[in-house]
DNA sequence: CTGAAAGCGCTTACAG
DNA sequence: CTGAAAGCGCTTACAG
């Protein structure tokens, strides 16, 4: 049978012990000189007593909230739907174990009210503009409002923070385990070239060559393979040229280059190997299943909150940045 | 150019008016008396200068914060993905309209740990359960903690408070309609029993034919039709007995009896009428579209909130509970 | 190292 | 109808 416990403020707590509200609120924020003993003896009533400071009480005094925003495009194409909710699970996630809670702001493209609500009534210390909400209109406000915030996806404009997945770190340790493996001849097929994603997926796969001294043969680099016909004529080439593998620069352009060699009659691994520098289910089974390289967006979302904190000033370990990307090998690279 | 303006407190509006802070807290609040003429004043500046009361401040004294918790499982089939972002979506929409603001609460099933966090840190006014942590083990910890709360789906357990699809509601006026427009014996042909679903569409069914004095034939009734098989000798007897219509309880037995329908060469709608009890992208591109039912998630989502909002003391006009179906008439009832 | 006091920006009995 | 004052539960200069 459960006691009605009383709810706990700090006056109690400090009456109770003999000592000022000063002294327990120090004890608790470890700001200010205290004598360890005296912490000590306050912390281990707290545990027992088991009493929470409210949030409300203190996010008054400090202005603060410890409450974070999550601004969420109400019009995305069904296929991101999974990404926007890994995001979230990795925001809070890490958001709870700084003791913030994440508040959903959900706006239609170009609508500020949500966020201007939110703001005017001071319930957030920062927000998080999730990928497809990166129009400059809502960042413009946000920097006028002088609250901090982050965007998930590259953003241009300089001093905005911003977290991406780390494209080009990642293609440059998929290259190099190739490489590694003893492949000496790689070729690179690229999508449509002036976005950014392929331009950093081709800079780690140069910087992999230059690290290991293999210099990379920029005549096996074929870019905006973007049709199956354009697929098949990059691979003649390829071939031609007695490449010992390709790297696919997307899934999408890995699956039209398994149907070429397929129709060419080239086996996978046996005499050329593959690899994709973007996972999908799909490449996991595929015959044969196709090395990758796996982005894992709830640790997006985590290193999107984790940049948020540190702006609002909260200590981090850079450490606790998780790497957000894994190389998955499997039969194709064999 | 903007002129950076202070942000104004209670006080300052106040001293500017020459009135009492009180004055003017009743002004905005509407509660205790004061002359219309004072009030129109205070008002007139607030719009002016922009004031806006600061939500932590009146949190305090009045220990709310106007937010709420949506829980969510972390751990859900893909198909539900949706359902839950359509939620959020109403639920979002529905408290914004009350200034409150949607804190997101990511369980693992049976875990409390954030949930505890959430409520021990009083960051919550109220909680909505969404459906698939309707585990008691929660609800039970809700209750204990006298935290007002809902859950989005049906609830066995009296006294706590649930929104669910209006099945027999809508099931009558499909019904209804159906009858209506000249059909005298329909057939209705179940999914499995014992499930509330199940259970109420079929009431919906016979109350319609009740309401309408036309007697529903017993016979006509077939449950348990969870496979082709079943539906064929389903379909067989139903015109056998000659009835003019079928009624089927979802959009998978519907899919079904139009393969029924079609090996046995029976026309739809020339020769027999057809409509579902539960709408599904699929039923608009049969040949011919299928009349079904349409149950909307996002006002589900707003139904949760507008409960949890009267709960929490607002006034809220009966009205505002949006509908939650809609007939969707197509060319299988013509 | 510790505490009394003022302050964060509201609300609300209470008195007039 | 209006206002002075206490209170919500914390933090933080300031003084000791």
């Amino acid at each position: 049978m459960k006691t009605e416990e009383k709810v706990y403020t700090i006056s109690d707590v400090a009456d109770e012990l003999g000592v000022s509200k000063t002294t327990v609120s120090r004890a608790i924020s470890g700001k200010g000189r205290i004598s360890s003993q005296t912490r000590e003896r306050v912390l281990e009533f707290i545990k027992v007593h088991d009493y929470q400071p409210n949030v409300l009480a203190k996010g008054l005094a400090q202005s603060k909230t410890f409450n974070l925003a999550l601004v969420l495009p109400m019009d995305f194409a069904g296929s991101e739907i999974s990404f926007f909710q890994e995001c979230m699970h990795g925001i809070c996630e890490m958001a709870a174990a700084y003791n913030y809670d994440v508040v959903i702001v959900m706006t239609e493209s170009e609508d500020l009210t949500q966020v201007r609500r939110v703001i005017a009534n001071r319930k957030v210390d920062g927000i998080i503009l999730s990928r497809s909400v990166t129009d400059s209109s809502i960042q413009r406000f946000l920097r006028e409002k002088k609250m901090p915030f982050v965007v998930i996806g590259y953003v241009e404009h300089s001093g905005i923070h911003w977290v991406d997945n780390r494209n080009q770190e990642a293609s440059k340790e998929l290259t190099g385990i190739m490489l590694m493996k003893g492949m000496h001849r790689l070729a690179l097929l690229e999508g449509n070239s002036g976005f950014r994603v392929t331009e950093s997926r081709r800079a780690g796969f140069l910087e992999a060559h230059k690290e290991l001294g293999t210099p990379a043969d920029e005549s096996l680099i074929f870019s905006e393979v973007d049709s199956y016909l354009k697929a098949m004529k990059a691979v003649e080439q390829v071939l031609e040229a007695e490449a010992d593998g390709i790297v696919c620069m997307d899934d999408y352009i890995t699956n039209m280059v398994l149907g070429c060699l397929r129709e060419k009659r080239i086996a996978v691994p046996s005499q050329i190997k593959l690899a994709s520098l973007y996972d999908s289910q799909q490449l996991e089974k595929n015959t044969p299943p196709v090395t990758s390289l796996h982005f894992d967006t709830r640790a997006l979302g985590k290193n999107a909150c984790l940049d948020l904190m540190a702006q609002l000033g909260e200590k981090i370990d850079q450490e606790k940045f998780p790497m957000n990307y894994q190389v998955i090998l499997r039969e194709s690279t064999k």
